[in-house]
DNA sequence: ATCAGTGATTGAAACGTTATGCGATTCAAA
DNA sequence: TTTGAATCGCATAACGTTTCAATCACTGAT
């Protein structure tokens, strides 16, 4: 159907090795160069990049994956991910996993391993260290992004949690508010438990006592924000300003509040998280802490590459990038009356 | 590294080939299954399915093709055609290409084909016939979404673009506006000429003049919803009510008139496209036109499904999906004063 | 003339799998 | 028992590459 390295050689005179030595470029006889250009040329010859990974043992492939395909986070690293890989002549298989189903992850990973992805770059809601069993044993490096994992063997990329979330909760504190509710993932996870962390340091050092019903931690879904906001406005005594920490859990606090007709600053203050589009169209502008998510995207997928190339071979990295407070309109200072 | 079939075969003492038969679901004597079944399990074989690949001509991979990982249209189709093939063993592999590098769709076609995909789904904006040469030579499969492709001899899934916009047209006529502003894409790809015609219809059937000024194609960026919005205000005679036909021109329109304090619908009456969230987000709630997109999904990925394994050989089919709208409080009655 | 050295070319052996044709085994019916 | 049919296992040849050791054709120096 297609032709082959085979049909190469015949037509332009050659043994099948020497159109391989020319193909990877190396050097071959000008008379033998230009015969096999056209050869190449007439028969519209591609080399088959399948075939050639058995051989070289390397598929060219690298495995993303991502707890879900509709989430924020992982859609957004994924493309800055795809074009840094494509560059260096890698593709992209993409996969999601739920994180609540206690094998969905080791399963895909499975699948990816078995589709002989030269690595992978994951971003790890709920996985356990045993799902990764299979990739370390065939020392297929993998790359974390988002969340750190336990293990010194692989690389991570993740942003300081503890400061973003500190600094946001300092801001509400300067403008007055000393009821502040937090809206994040689920307590376990690395990253939610370390947003709670830099949230209570905040409050520690302005001498605020810390108050359980203002943290509403259950996963980072658009339904999670939703009902967080929700928990919080039917306390007896409401938070003055609310802080999500996740892109669709902000959506979903935006919608209660919208439905319920509550006015941002005015009967609310407000921060949200990682979307500039939303935090534009809104009315007020809102203030919102920001990932840099293209520099993550692009960090990982070169640190992947080293790996795979082999230019590092060293004890897993952690990288730790900032995030920023992008300031709006949504905070009310309660200082000036 | 990784055991092989040949390393289960050993150790079952029996013939590769035996090994094969099992694996592959053959008949063989409950003492070699017993035994190939303990092997496998002690070794941790997994089949390399590039290696099966080479030999059945089959890699079990589809690519995705779309014009950009950023835009809402393709990253939501790619969330249900990738879950809809893994369920059949496929895995995904994803690629965005460059609208306005002429040779960018071209060039990421053949990278899909390098890789032995079984099949391709695509959204073709801008891309020639002749892009596809490579794949209709080797009688690849490929389902376009979005805008249908000219030749017959591919699957295509899109809504009616024309029932859509004369739709939306038709009922902000209703509400009183006779100088309506469209906003949409590239003026020559099927889908915006569609869009337009619907638009033109509507006007035609309610006897209202065509007014060119009224119209902003141009593509469907969000930079486009912006300049598209802010062309129309300035017009010494604007339109009183403008409808977006894109995800990304609705965010863009959006941001226009949230930064020049134009409010909805007192000052323009606006109906966007595709995007819930941002539509119960807004206040008022946001009218906008939906697309089936999770339906277009699924549609397309079965089709595909169909033609890689064979089940459907005959020519191109064109499935059309209907879009809805979806009501809000964006678009005031003019009727009543 | 011969020889070593240089570079390009080549045949053949992998890589891990499935497909195929044939010989061996089994079993029920005669 | 014998026989025919059915089943199962095996050796081997692919699939399209890369790679390696061996070969070949030169060149320039001895």
């Amino acid at each position: 159907m297609s032709s082959t390295i085979k049909d190469v050689a015949r037509r332009a005179g050659v043994s099948i090795a020497t159109v391989s030595k020319f193909i990877n470029g190396g050097n071959v006889l000008d008379e033998n160069r230009t015969s096999i250009e056209e050869a190449i040329h007439t028969l519209n010859y591609q080399v088959n990049t399948v075939a050639r990974g058995m051989k070289t043992r390397r598929s060219m492939t690298v495995g993303v994956l991502i707890p879900s395909l509709a989430d924020y986070f992982g859609v957004s690293i994924l493309a800055t991910i795809d074009s840094s890989l494509f560059k260096h002549g890698y593709s992209t298989i993409i996969c999601d996993y739920s994180e609540h189903d206690p094998v969905s992850a080791k399963t895909k990973l499975e699948f990816l391993m078995n589709k002989q992805v030269d690595g992978i770059i994951m971003q790890p809601i709920n996985v356990k260290l045993g799902d990764l069993e299979r990739a370390e044993r065939q020392k297929t490096p993998i790359v974390f992004v988002d969340v750190q994992v336990g293990d010194r063997l692989h690389d991570s990329v993740v942003i300081n949690n503890i400061d973003i979330t500190s600094q946001v909760t300092q801001h509400l504190i300067n403008f007055g508010h000393t009821r502040i509710g937090l809206i994040s993932g689920a307590a376990g996870v690395l990253t939610t438990d370390d947003r709670v962390a830099g949230y209570r340091k905040a409050l520690d050092k302005a001498g605020i006592p810390f108050a359980p019903e203002l943290l509403h931690l259950v996963n980072i879904s658009e339904e999670s924000g939703y009902q967080g906001m929700k928990h919080f406005m039917k306390l007896p005594n409401p938070p003055t300003a609310v802080f999500t920490t996740g892109h669709d859990l902000t959506i979903g606090a935006l919608m209660y509040m919208n439905e319920k007709g509550v006015r941002i600053p005015e009967d609310m203050s407000f921060v949200g998280f990682e979307n500039h589009t939303i935090a534009r169209i809104f009315n007020p502008k809102l203030t919102i802490g920001v990932q840099p998510i293209k520099k993550i995207g692009h960090t990982a997928a070169a640190m992947l590459i080293e790996r795979m190339s082999g230019d590092y071979e060293g004890e897993g990295r952690l990288i730790q990038l900032k995030a920023s407070i992008d300031y709006g309109a949504s905070v009310k200072d309660l200082n000036k009356k």
